[in-house]
Parts: structure tokens; sequence; C-alpha cells
DNA sequence: AAATAATCATAATCGTAATTCGGATTATGG
DNA sequence: CCATAATCCGAATTACGATTATGATTATTT
């Protein structure tokens, strides 16, 4: 999944010799794996190193921590997406396309990098513990992929109310970004992450949500018509 | 929040008298407010005792454990649940509105009772720990939603294709309800749970579904138009 | 090949918070 | 008021897994 590249991350001590380099990366490797079918809770470090054919010893001497080690996990899911996004703003195809398109391509791109990290971006979302969010890091990632998306979308939206329509960006990367992020975690149904309708159902989606901006009355408060709600309920 | 009904859930001890219904209540109330800032993970027994003015002893002669504990918060907050949807179904209200109002309504009561839960909700959603999914409390109840609102919502949908209609209405929840679940995990933005403007947002969403599912074609097969995608990618 | 550094193995430690336990204390019924 | 059960107290125990310590291996350098 991940090639055996230089890791030089807080907290993973740099490698000197090979055969450390290759504990890592398998110790990396195969703790996102079995991420997918267990909680960094249930991951523990012992079996872990069961699984890898390590011990306990070379773990440490690889990662400071178990925390620094989902750190780095994480760190390298998000890279993953960094990669993904570089390569997205050179893609000749989105200049091209349409709308439509656009949605279909922004969508399925996403929805590919999540299934490629399923358990550690799982593991990240549930992750109880202590403040500093682990999950901010992916909020980055997902932030730079909507304003990379932006300008895109933004000219294949045609002119006019710039700002209704970026908001309306926005919200509908909310709305994807939330119902992956739900069926990663609960699978609620009716679609899973891992099924192929879900792609185009939430590409019309987002762009449904991008064509009624388009459609909107163009007079200021460009949402005029999404705030008939007045009465109070209980 | 919730009067101090009558408990009887698995775990915890039936109060034979009166001061103690008062602490498993106010264990209850307190921990359910202290999660709102607070994971279970960060939430320790003697800190809640200590906010409740109890002991642990205490704790312990009302719970079976931290864990009965949990999931009686979790059972009480998918009551109230309950009882949002009994009141709903006799809500005349409902019978008579259009399709936009209907999503309304619905959108505006689900966001409301997460709101009154968002501690437990967050708590639940987290829990990296053990099998039996807490989670799956909530599932229950979001499908008995679905289920409550989709004949609703087909008669203000109109004749035909009624398959096609409800699979777009339980999409349609689906993406309401994991931009909710992903509002109280992560606030990603640029909506919080806590804003005006998210309740009329999720409203038009779950609106432009509905809508376009009712424009899409009458054909076999009223998705043709969003099945065209069919060229892969790497 | 010896010396030195890096890596690994294994068995102890340690920290943390849940849980238990043996009395106090308080309520209830006669 | 007394007997009895229910509840509460809080220090000690426990469980569990991360972490450390120490001593082997294995690689690198000269």
């Amino acid at each position: 999944m991940q090639r055996p590249a230089e890791l030089d991350l807080p907290g993973v001590t740099p490698s000197r010799q090979k055969r450390s380099r290759e504990t890592t990366a398998a110790l990396l490797q195969v703790g996102a794996e079995m991420l997918r079918t267990h909680s960094l809770a249930e991951l523990s470090i012992d079996a872990l190193c069961r699984q890898v054919g390590a011990t306990v010893g070379a773990f440490y001497s690889r990662f400071e921590s178990k925390d620094a080690y989902f750190n780095a996990l994480i760190e390298l899911a998000a890279r993953d997406g960094g990669s993904r996004l570089s390569r997205m703003r050179e893609d000749r195809r989105l200049t091209e396309a349409d709308l439509a398109e656009l949605s279909r391509l922004l969508v399925r791109g996403t929805i590919g990098w999540i299934r490629n990290h399923e358990g550690v971006l799982r593991a990240a979302l549930q992750h109880d513990d202590t403040r500093p969010d682990r999950w901010s890091t992916f909020k980055g990632l997902a932030r730079a992929n909507v304003a990379d998306a932006t300008p895109i979308l933004l000219s294949a939206m045609g002119r006019g109310n710039k700002a209704a329509k970026t908001r309306a960006i926005s919200f509908g990367f909310q709305v994807v970004l939330g119902t992956l992020v739900n069926a990663i975690l609960n699978d609620p149904g009716p679609l899973s992450i891992h099924d192929r309708e879900i792609e185009a159902r939430l590409a019309n989606c987002l762009l449904l949500l991008l064509q009624a901006e388009m459609a909107a009355p163009a007079a200021r408060s460009s949402r005029g018509r999404k705030k008939q709600l007045r009465r109070s309920q209980g």
C-alpha cells in the first residue's frame, strides 16, 4: 500500500540498518491492516508484534510509544491523501469536465482514498482519549481538498454569486464527507462504503446541491428560498 | 432533561429507597452532562462521583460496572428518541404538509434530539472498546425513524416507482444522519451542529434528493441517469 | 577478526483506573 | 425505640497492557 519510503516522523527512531527499516515498515503495514477489523484499544502491542513476527522490544526500539506509532499511521494516510491531491491538481481532465463529471471525479477520488485507509481512519475517528484531536490532521486534508476543488467547481458553475456558491460547495463537501465518515464508522446502511452505488449517489447529491445554488434567485441573500423556516417547535 | 422515571435497565440495581433513586438519577444526569466535554475514557468513576457528591462505593451499589452505566445512558437517550418518534406519529401536521415542509420537520426534529444528547452520542460513537457495538441501539432508532417517515414522504411524492423512491428516502436519511454524526464527532465545518443554518441546509438537501427521484425518468431502472459511470480509474 | 554500534528478545516493572470489601450510616416497619 | 435491610463510604485490591531494563544477537567498521 505504501512504498518503503523513508520515514522521518516524530517519535519514530530513524533506521540506520535495512533490518530495522523493514521491521518499522512491517509494523506499520500490518498494524494498518489489523485496524480494519480491530479498534486501536484492541490492538495490543503484543498482538501486533506477534503478527509481524517481532517482539515488543523491537517495537520500542523503533517507536517511542504506541501513541507515536499511531501518529505515524495517521501521517502516512494523510501523506497519501496529500499526494492524491497533488495528482489531482495536474489532472487535465478536471479543467475540461462539466459539473456532473467533476462531481463524479471528486467524490470517486475521495472514496477511493477512504477505502484504502479504512482501518486507520476509523481508529482515528474513534480514539476516545486525549485532546490533540487526532482527526485534525485529516480535517486539514479535507480543507485542502475543498480549497483545491472550489475554483474548479466555481468555474463550472458560471458567473456571479461567488460567495454563495462557495458556501454551497463547502456544505456539499461537508455532506459528502460526513456520509462517508459515518459509513466507515457505523455502516448505517443502506449503502456501505464498499458499495459501488455509493459513489454515484453521493456524486449526484453533490451535483444537486451545486445545481440548486446555481438556480437560486440571484437577489441579495442568494439562499432566500432556504430560509423560510420561522416557526418554532418544542 | 430526563424525568426521574423508573429505570429498569440491565446492570442497574433497582432502587428500593428514594435516596438511592436520587443518586442513580444524579449519576446519570451529571455523567451525561460531563460527556459533552469529556470522552468516556476521560470520565473516571472517581471524577464523576466527586461531581455528584457521591463515592465510588455508592456508584457500584447502583451500577454493575462502568460499562453497564454507559449502557444505561445510551438506553435513556434511545428511549427519549423513541418517545419523540411516538409523538411524531400522532402529529397531524405531518399528514398535511408538502414535501418541503416535511423535510424541514423531519430534519429539525432529528437535530433537536441530537443536540439534547450530544455528549452521550459522541461517546457512543467513539467508544473504541469491545464488540457489541454500542451504536447499534441508535441504528435501530434511525431505522425506525426512516420506517416511520417513509410512508409519509411517499404519499407526498406522488404515484409510481415506489421502490426507487423508497431507496431515495433511505439514502436521503443516510446522508442527513451521516452529516450530523460527523458534525458531533468532528465538527468539520463549515456548519456546526449548533448552527441554525444546518437545519435549513440539510432539509433542503433531503428535499433535493427526493425531488430528483420524483423527476427521474420513470422507465424501469428509475436511476438510469445516475448510473452513467462506466469508465474505470486507478 | 576484533571492536563498536545497532537492533532485537524476554522478563520484569509501572501506572492507571476499575472494582471489591468490610464496616459505618441511614432508612423502614413493627 | 429496636431490628433489619438498604445504602453508602473509602482505602485496598486487581487487572491489564504499555513501558523499561538488561542481556543477547546481528550488522558495520577498521
